[in-house]
DNA sequence: TTGTACGCGTTATCAC
DNA sequence: GTGATAACGCGTACAA
């Protein structure tokens, strides 16, 4: 077992000062040719790499990026990752990736963990817990420091840094609107419980079509369901009693079990009806029929969160007044659960 | 702003030493009750956190763990990732994620980074450019200096370190053995090309099955489809020239695009047609119908490769000759696309 | 051209 | 009881 070597190893060795190793190994000008060659010639042979830790203790940048997400079986979340990933270890950072799992608690533990010089910036999706309780003091703190910090889709505006979302409340719009001009005249809306900011803007979205179309928004054609655990009879009892001509749902898990359930019910998708969802996951591509969705772009979503924490970091001045709010365009993709 | 603080700002203005500070907060003894009072209450307000970077160098210990994995869009590595951070944070690790993206340069490259201090261990799965390859330096050489690696799912012979795998073999052979036991007289098999060491698993349990109820192996049965872009065409053109009455696929995704090839030909399933495929994911379980398939308790498999990890990187004596492999047993989720 | 000294933030040892 | 010192590994301003 060869252990890592460092300067000193080195300096011990070949009778030279720790300085001298460390300036030859970066080629500094001022070394002559014989040490620098002899040391490097060394270096090489025993493979001696920098020791990170030590580099972020001096420089104060780790070159790691923390990434605080509710969860990541989730594929919106997944290809999130995936973009910061990218991104990323292209600007040569690392990615520690926690998640919150929804929950307030594990957020806030989280972001103590890593807050404490372990990473050099967040880039975060709130947990429901977290909207549900409306308490961003771990986030403001972690701000106040100094900290960069990038929200991504569930954001909030109590928190003043920047943020990359889609804009929902177009997806939502241009969805709704595309039921409408198919002819559709009873179009139900599948949601969440109201804390979710993106449940929200895509409500809005969806009634502002609807009102544009001098359509009207009945209550009695949306339905509020608990984020987690999936209840199928609750949906399967409102659409058999809505009848509905169209369907939109705010995620991609609520579209699929609503058209299994039109489905079971005798109705042709999209012959009888027409479904929509969000988020253009794999469920929604490999349905049956698959699901037409908006895309929400979420390696995009990440790329960008990524670039704008990198920017943040690596510019030295702190200008806090210039937070950005990027706003995706989000796009519909249109497959076989709508009529072309 | 208020930057982080630390031990010497706290003794600068509290006019102490930076030792004193530092045993006050620890709540050592051999500091007087008013001192240690009124430190402790400075350090509450300005609330003083110990700098992670710092006692890790100090420690030589991160409480980091670095993964490496081929993907995080696949469901199997998503759950498997969630075990690791599940059992990981519950024992103050955290957990840096690298995805190799298949290729064997990414993967060199990622643990290069990581190997240098970042993390207290590895746990990975082999992306396919190094199975392909059949290179191991890269893990050689972190295993030679002393850095812990755990390997799941996709792992090497080449490497002596802890494992962990599901019993592929076992798998596909009661996958098979369940057709077979339906009366299935000719059994397809989807699989990958060969230098997957899972899928060379897999192929073995599906041909002793066989066997082993007498029935002969016919190579025109065995498609070896590339891992990468799935072609359609390909599966479309062998299953329409085989006309199996039951599938098996090594993954979750030749099993959906087989399903549905099937289905256009206009056979039914599982009246006509059986399919059974490998990983118990999302798609598998919101098909229609819902694709009976083999779980690999990638959840389980996560929290038992961080659990294997974490005991070696806390346990002083390295004693070599005891790598162990831990065999999860697989199990078969009976769903629509079978035969009750 | 090479080496010395210091600092990053923390803890442990030892002296006062 | 309190404080000075060294050490973790590295980089660099400054001295020789």
């Amino acid at each position: 077992m060869k252990k890592k070597i460092t300067l000193k190893h080195i300096a011990r060795e070949l009778d030279v000062s720790i300085s001298t190793v460390s300036k030859a190994l970066k080629n500094s000008e001022e070394i002559g040719r014989d040490t620098k060659e002899k040391i490097q010639a060394f270096a090489k042979l025993y493979n001696y790499k920098p020791n990170n830790i030590a580099i972020s203790l001096k420089n104060k940048r780790t070159k790691n990026i923390g990434v605080i997400v509710p969860d990541i079986v989730h594929y919106f979340f997944t290809t999130v990752v995936r973009g910061i990933e990218k991104y990323a270890n292209a600007k040569g950072y690392n990615v520690i990736v926690c998640l919150s799992d929804e929950s307030f608690d594990k957020e806030v533990i989280n972001m103590e963990m890593l807050a404490n010089g372990s990473i050099d910036g967040f880039i975060m999706s709130l947990s429901a817990g977290t909207e549900k309780n409306n308490d961003f003091n771990h986030l403001r703190e972690v701000t106040e420091q100094g900290i960069p910090l990038v929200l991504f889709d569930r954001v909030t505006d109590e928190i003043a840094c920047d943020k990359v979302v889609i804009d929902d409340v177009l997806g939502a719009y241009q969805a709704t609107k595309k039921l409408i001009d198919e002819g559709r005249k009873k179009i139900a809306l599948l949601t969440t419980e109201d804390f979710f900011s993106v449940s929200r803007s895509r409500n809005k979205g969806y009634m502002k079509a609807l009102t544009d179309s001098g359509m009207e928004i009945k209550e009695e054609h949306i339905l509020r369901l608990p984020f987690m655990d999936i209840d199928e009879d609750l949906i399967s009892d409102f659409l058999s009693a809505v009848r509905p001509d169209a369907v939109l749902s705010v995620n991609e898990i609520f579209g699929i079990y609503g058209m299994r359930v039109l489905q079971r019910c005798g109705m042709r998708v999209p012959e009888d009806v027409s479904i929509i969802g969000f988020t253009d996951g794999l469920l929604a591509k490999h349905a049956n029929p698959s699901l037409t969705s908006v895309a929400q772009h979420g390696e995009k979503m990440g790329e960008t969160a990524a670039k704008m924490l990198i920017d943040r970091v690596e510019s030295e001045d702190d200008d806090d007044a210039s937070y950005r709010t990027t706003i995706l365009e989000p796009t519909l993709i249109e497959r076989d659960s709508t009529i072309g």
